[in-house]
DNA sequence: CCTTAACTTCACAAATTTCTGAAAGTAGCG
DNA sequence: CGCTACTTTCAGAAATTTGTGAAGTTAAGG
């Protein structure tokens, strides 16, 4: 009910919810500047923002931002975008993509379970200590493929619960 | 066939495996302490150690003993045990415990889930942000279930590869 | 081509985390 | 009751990580 014609959104309740969001993910060990500029990328209207937007809304460098969004594309948590006709950036969280991203800690699982493997042989497989190894290496072999299963599921439901692809 | 009585393993490649594997536990997000203690416990024979064990095998102090086991015990990662009639303390990584831990993000999921739902309220469930947000939340909310599910399945599939409860 | 706007890289200062030695508990055993 | 064998706590040194400013790189637009 003010007169701005682009209804701005609260500035303040973002930030409260970008640094409370950005403090979880901290916790569940993501280094602190991607997850603030994750957390702001996830709270905007888009969908996305240019480096310079983030850099004056998180108060951080330009050198920060870029940091950040290296690895969160690395991590495929954001995508780049070129605007063509202009150098500007931008950065995108595609709604359901990045929780797939969880999912990608599969490439992580894949090295626990050669590491598991190397000590299965070297221990030997018939000792306590192999068998123990084993039975981990097992567990996570079945994850593998539980937790393909399950995104698959995710997207039915999805759909379900909100049509759009 | 030496004329060990125990058969002492190769030391070498049991070190070689621990550290190794200590790697990849640190790269995903666990402290290098806790790491290396919860690897060398996974390897030994009888998956228990005492202190003294573990500071001379990893070559650290006690107080570093101290706190990595502190750590591993409250994310139910290892247990501690008293030996009764003596005053050291063993500590103990159960095999088919452990990676149930990994389930226990389940607590880290909670409070991801308060914040989205706070971020929902807060920037509105109408704007396109809040419906990101409330998206995101449907899908942990979807994980929730899943996991416990999972879990049943792997308990099942344990006992058929493995026998023993 | 040259200018300029944008992003990236790099070296370093600051903050944080990690590990240790030393001191202080704590409980078994004589 | 106190000695002894362990473990935990604590303060601080050392290593690591983080974020910045400044210089470097690249491409758009004149």
């Amino acid at each position: 009910m003010t007169d701005e014609k682009a209804p701005e959104r609260d500035p303040e309740a973002v930030s409260k919810f970008v640094e409370s969001f950005a403090a979880q993910l901290v916790e569940a060990g993501l280094q602190r500047m991607p997850a603030r500029v994750f957390a702001a990328l996830l709270s905007s209207d888009t969908g996305t923002l240019t480096s310079s937007e983030l850099s004056e809304q998180l108060k951080i460098s330009p050198a920060a931002v870029s940091g950040a969004v290296r690895y969160l594309a690395q991590v495929h948590m954001v995508s780049r975008e070129r605007e063509p006709g202009s150098r500007r950036e931008r950065y995108r969280v595609h709604a359901g993509q990045w929780y797939e991203a969880l999912t990608n800690r599969e490439a992580v699982i894949k090295r626990w379970e050669h590491a598991l493997r190397e000590g299965v042989d070297s221990l030997g497989a018939d000792t306590p200590a192999g068998r123990r190894l084993a039975e981990t290496l097992a567990f996570f072999e079945f994850i593998d493929g539980e937790v393909i299963a399950m995104m698959e599921r995710w997207r039915v439901r999805r759909e379900e619960l909100f049509g759009a692809s």
